[in-house]
DNA sequence: TTCAACTCTAACGTTAACGTCAAGTAATTA
DNA sequence: TAATTACTTGACGTTAACGTTAGAGTTGAA
């Protein structure tokens, strides 16, 4: 395919797709003489892989090098070792990311507790209803 | 105090200071007839928040969102409502996210096992140690 | 009082990750 | 074959989140 058809399957635009070229991220494509650019399923993989890696907030220069454990072949041992390095930094910011996202989730959890106590106490408070306040929806915000 | 060392005390720059003021993250300070900006704990309290989310992802825009839930007084129903609903929104986007970071610290340790099992392959398979793999380092990559 | 250090506003510069436009070429459809 | 798409490179534009510089006023210690 080209890369029109491979930006529309991956969500994304032509341009995109040789911006991440300009950047290594998906290796200058066959160029079968017109000049054009053409891609196979493979490309697609790790256009969505990229997308993915974006969704959870790294950089196109981390994604870069995160790529190869997905995608590429461990030729020789000093460039394992170099791999193992990134994977081991990698692993300890996803669980230091992951303790953070745990606490922040605790600090909604419990403003989203006190919000619905005051909403309560309000409501009991006043003995007429002045803006229609509907506690069914406050009851489905609990996810857990 | 005034802007520089509440800058410090932060870590930030006076710069960023002016800047989150101007998107009203950080109210206009006290100007005592001089001009300058002076603050109090308070303040440092909240740049220190703000802080914190962006490490975690957020941009400032979805930073202003969500900090009326922390330091700002629940003034009418009408605001609480709104708040709700952002801190239910945020909830579910951080579950969300927190699902797909476990999977990407689940594809991070596989990756890195696997990587372990070809070092230690290529290790059994030459028998003179070409690179001075130390397989101390290994065992100590896996975190959980 | 004086002078270095701090602060003010205003404005231009920077990086990432693209968007958009121009001018020309290739492919496809009528 | 002619007209519409699709693709090419190149270059300038855009947003977020500040950095940096300039020129002028303020503080505070010696």
């Amino acid at each position: 395919m080209r890369i029109g058809q491979l930006a529309d399957l991956a969500g994304v635009t032509p341009r995109t797709v040789r911006y991440y070229e300009s950047l290594g991220l998906l290796g200058p494509s066959e160029r079968q003489g017109s000049g054009f650019r053409y891609y196979t399923q493979v490309a697609l993989t790790r256009l969505q892989k990229i997308n993915d890696l974006k969704a959870l907030g790294f950089s196109l220069e981390e994604i870069a090098h995160m790529l190869p454990l997905y995608f590429e072949e461990l030729s020789n041992r000093c460039h394992l070792q170099a791999l193992i390095e990134i994977l081991q930094q990698r692993l300890q910011e996803t669980d230091e990311k992951l303790v953070s996202l745990s606490h922040l989730r605790e600090d909604l959890q419990a403003s989203l507790d006190r919000l619905q106590r005051v909403l309560e106490e309000s409501a009991s408070e006043s003995s007429f209803n002045m803006n229609e306040v509907n506690t069914q929806e406050i009851s489905g915000l609990i996810v857990d």
